[in-house]
DNA sequence: ATTACTGTATTATCTCAGTAATACAGTGCT
DNA sequence: AGCACTGTATTACTGAGATAATACAGTAAT
C-alpha cells in the first residue's frame, strides 16, 4: 500500500479519535518528513488529497489545518457500521458461488456507472 | 482496461451465451491476433489466465479448448443477479454517507482479509 | 521425416503510479 | 526589510504491470 495512502489513513484516524480536533495544525510538511524517513512531497500528497476530500484545509505559507468538517467520532461508527455491510454482503455473494475477482469487477462497475468519479 | 482483460471477458461472454460451447475449439493465437490487431503474446496472456481459471484447457501443440465446467448460462443468471446485490448495497452504503473511495477501501480490505486471493 | 500448424518461454520496450530532488512562492514574526 | 518558517510546482527517477519481438517446443497430418 502506498505510503501517502497510510498517511491519510493515520492523519483520519487521529482525528476521528480526537487527537487531532478541528482547527487544530498538523505537523509541517518536512518535519513530519524527516520523522517518518520519507520524502517531503509524498506527505505533501497525503495533505493535497485530504484537503482534496474536505478533511483539511491547507494555507500556504502558514500551514495544514483540520477541518470542521473532518471525520467524527460518529462517523468512525458509520464507518464500523458500512464494514459490517460490506461483509454481509461479501459473504452472501461468496456464498452464491461468485469469485473475488468478479466482486471486485461488480463493484467497481457499478461505481463508476452510477455518478462514480475516481477522486 | 487491459487489453487481455477486455479479451477475458469477451471470450466468457461468448461461452455464456452459448457462440463457444465446452469442447469446442478456440481461435489459435496468432490467427486472432492478427484479426484483433494485436500481439500474439497478449492472447497467450489471456488464454492463459483463462486456463488458470479453468475456463478453458490449454494443449501446446493442438490449441485451447473450453472447459466442461466453463461458465454456463446459469451462471450468467447468477451473475445478474449478484449484479443487482451489489447495486443495492453500494446504494444503501450511499445513503448513509459513505463516500466511493471509502466502499472501495471497505471491499478490498474485506476481500483480502476473509481468505482473499488475487488470482 | 517433413511440414504447417499449435502453445510456451525469454527478453526487451513502453507506460504509469509512486516517490524523490530541487527550486519557487506565500505568511508571519522580529 | 529580513528571516525562518509554511505549502506549491516542476522535473526526474524507479518499479511494476502490460505489451511487443523473437526464438523454442509440442502435435498432427501427410
Amino acid at each position: 500500500m502506498p505510503i501517502y495512502l497510510q498517511l491519510m489513513e493515520q492523519v483520519k484516524h487521529a482525528i476521528e479519535t480526537g487527537a487531532l480536533r478541528p482547527g487544530e495544525q498538523l505537523p509541517s510538511l518536512r518535519p513530519l518528513a524527516e520523522e517518518l524517513v520519507i520524502n517531503p512531497n509524498t506527505v505533501a500528497k497525503a495533505y493535497r488529497e485530504l484537503a482534496h476530500q474536505g478533511v483539511i484545509e491547507l494555507r500556504q505559507g502558514a500551514g495544514a489545518f483540520v477541518t470542521d468538517k473532518a471525520p467524527t467520532q460518529d462517523d468512525a461508527e458509520k464507518l464500523k457500521a458500512a464494514k459490517v455491510l460490506v461483509a454481509q454482503g461479501i459473504k452472501r455473494l461468496r456464498g452464491r458461488g461468485i469469485t473475488d475477482d468478479e466482486i471486485r469487477r461488480l463493484v467497481e462497475a457499478e461505481l463508476n456507472q452510477s455518478g462514480g468519479q475516481k477522486s
